[in-house]
DNA sequence: ATTATTGTTGGAAGCGCTCCCAAAAACGGC
DNA sequence: GCCGTTTTTGGGAGCGCTTCCAACAATAAT
């Protein structure tokens, strides 16, 4: 059995709050007093038991991330390990933990949202992309649960980061435009999906910008996944597109698979850009021009945001927090630039 | 406040300990007292303390999963995110909790130990791939908390799950010789772990089992990134090998970047196998030959395993389990064998 | 010296739950 | 209808910690 608060009392013979106060810090108590109490602590290995404290404190020192059922798939995409590795660095160095949920089988969400949220085992929750109709955010809300999500969310309460989704699809059309391309299609993301509906406005805002107009035939719906952006590739192949600009890489690798099959080389035949820079993006012949997003900030700002919405004042008249990152285009050979100059 | 077991009693109009009961399932409640009660927690949506629970029954229900600092450069890897699906899928399936302890700077490691492993938070653990002068596993040991290690360890005390990665090296390097090479080259992982050792020696037994000499200017050692697969590539070259074995798919494409460079074309020109199958094997061009590993499974068996030393018999005459689960080829282009035909 | 002030300490209550034990209720067998 | 047995219920203690409050010690001001 590990020592307790208790035993470290009786060996340095001092009172229970006294050890309390020297493990929390408290400024009153006798240095001397203070140096004895943390050498008995060093030396039988006391650690404080987290339930015990928490039981009284009302806080963990932990919080969730929570990855809904609808892009577990995804998982595979670097984007979450990006994503995490961002949360956990930003975690440690605040002394909190990071809790991991994947919401798997639709049918136990509901359950696992109350064994898991309302379990009192989270100080607050990172949502990771949600789909707009998935109803984890609405019950959030409702329970005043403190959290933030990944992603731009339409109610004006919750509070967010995002990447300039729009701002990026806009860079890499504008780029498209810029190289002669009139003809422009684009595999967009899940449309149920914020990021998915950002990156398409930012292909329209481009065209229309430029006075292009927005075909519905040169726009086919992908899902993020590499052989839905090669289903989706094929589909607009008919409408004889010169560019497509994709909404994620690992589409875009799926569509390169379907414009290989068909016999139009990139970027000679078809120009492309895509959306994210994951690891491969690089490594793939051709490497792709693609615009790149600061992911691994984005999982650490979302803990700093939570962070300050946690600790911050008190319950209602909390601002809104609403970070946008900027994005990056990366020119590579994909986009056929090198080829027009 | 959310309510507690003693509103739900006084609701009822029975005892606190009446209502535990019928939360934790005892059979001693009359039916109808049972259902009266549930019908209140529903009502009040009555949610246990997880940290009052646990003070008692000394159990969190919660799992971390440590993935120390060595190997945490490897996180863009789709090792890891497969691994964490699995865990998570397991430990769904049995209300636990998964908590994720990324070990980033080797300066408060002993710092966050006690903070997370000793903190009575954990219930037990799953420590991804140590590395072998980690002092992890040894400090787990001693402090009897119960793991469960990802990849096998030495130790006769540690419980541990692998896949068989000497198997599936001596597979990979057996097709190669099949194919009729005898200068096969071999890009390890690193030697500091039991991963890059295993298929470092599936490699030499598949040798000698055809009584081919193992030359150590065929074999370099890499880390398993990219990077490194294509520096060990090109300290390989002037040996000339006319085929080569490399220990992951990431320092394949590492390895093939290279070969490119140097203008040796893969497979016509030397053939390479290599190991994991991930994703982006079969998106790349030339798709590779590679050894598959349940990777999923291997985190889900973790888990399993884990559950089973945890909430098995008592302390001492636990059995150790050690899981081995089985690799398999998958030839594709890279090898060149459809060639050879 | 005496009192007011500040700094330091110990005791007790209580966070929300489980679980032991004893009391009460229900049941059987005669 | 009575006694022994089993089932059901409530009360109390306690898990390890924080925190409030009162007591005490030390110091400063009168």
């Amino acid at each position: 059995m590990s020592p307790t608060l208790e035993d470290v009392a009786r060996l340095v013979g001092v009172s229970r709050s006294t050890v309390s106060r020297v493990i929390n810090n408290h400024p009153n108590v006798r240095p001397e007093v203070r140096e004895r109490v943390w050498k008995v602590i060093r030396e039988v290995g006391y650690q404080p038991h987290a339930a015990a404290r928490s039981l009284v404190t009302r806080r963990t020192q932990i919080i969730g991330m929570v990855i809904p059922e609808a892009v577990t798939t995804l998982f595979t995409d670097p984007f979450f390990p990006l994503l995490l590795r961002g949360a956990t660095g930003a975690c440690n160095a605040h002394q909190y933990q990071l809790m991991l949920s994947l919401f798997t089988a639709y049918a136990n969400q509901q359950d696992i949202y109350r064994r898991v949220l309302r379990s009192g085992y989270l100080d607050g929750v990172v949502v990771a992309s949600a789909s707009l109709n998935d109803p984890l955010i609405p019950n959030l809300l409702r329970d005043g649960i403190p959290f933030v999500s990944v992603g731009r969310h339409p109610d004006e309460r919750v509070n967010y980061v995002d990447v300039d989704n729009v701002g990026g699809a806009r860079m890499a059309v504008e780029h498209l435009i810029r190289l002669g391309h009139q003809r422009i299609a684009t595999i967009t993301g899940p449309l149920d999906m914020v990021a998915g509906q950002d990156r398409l406005n930012g292909y329209r805002q481009a065209l229309q910008a430029r006075g292009i107009p927005v075909e519905e035939e040169l726009i086919a719906e992908g899902d993020f996944t590499e052989s839905g952006g090669m289903a989706a590739m094929q589909r607009l192949l008919p409408a004889s597109p010169s560019a497509v600009f994709v909404a994620s890489d690992t589409m875009a690798i799926g569509a390169l698979k379907a414009l290989r099959q068909a016999g139009r080389p990139v970027p000679q035949d078809i120009a492309l850009v895509s959306f994210d820079d994951i690891p491969i993006a690089s490594a793939i012949d051709p490497p792709l021009t693609t615009v790149r997003q600061p992911i691994e900030r984005l999982g650490s700002m979302a803990i700093e945001v939570l962070l300050s919405v946690i600790e911050g004042p008190s319950e209602e008249g909390a601002p809104v927090h609403r970070i946008v990152l900027p994005t990056e285009l990366v020119i590579r050979a994909s986009c056929g630039s090198a080829l027009s100059r």
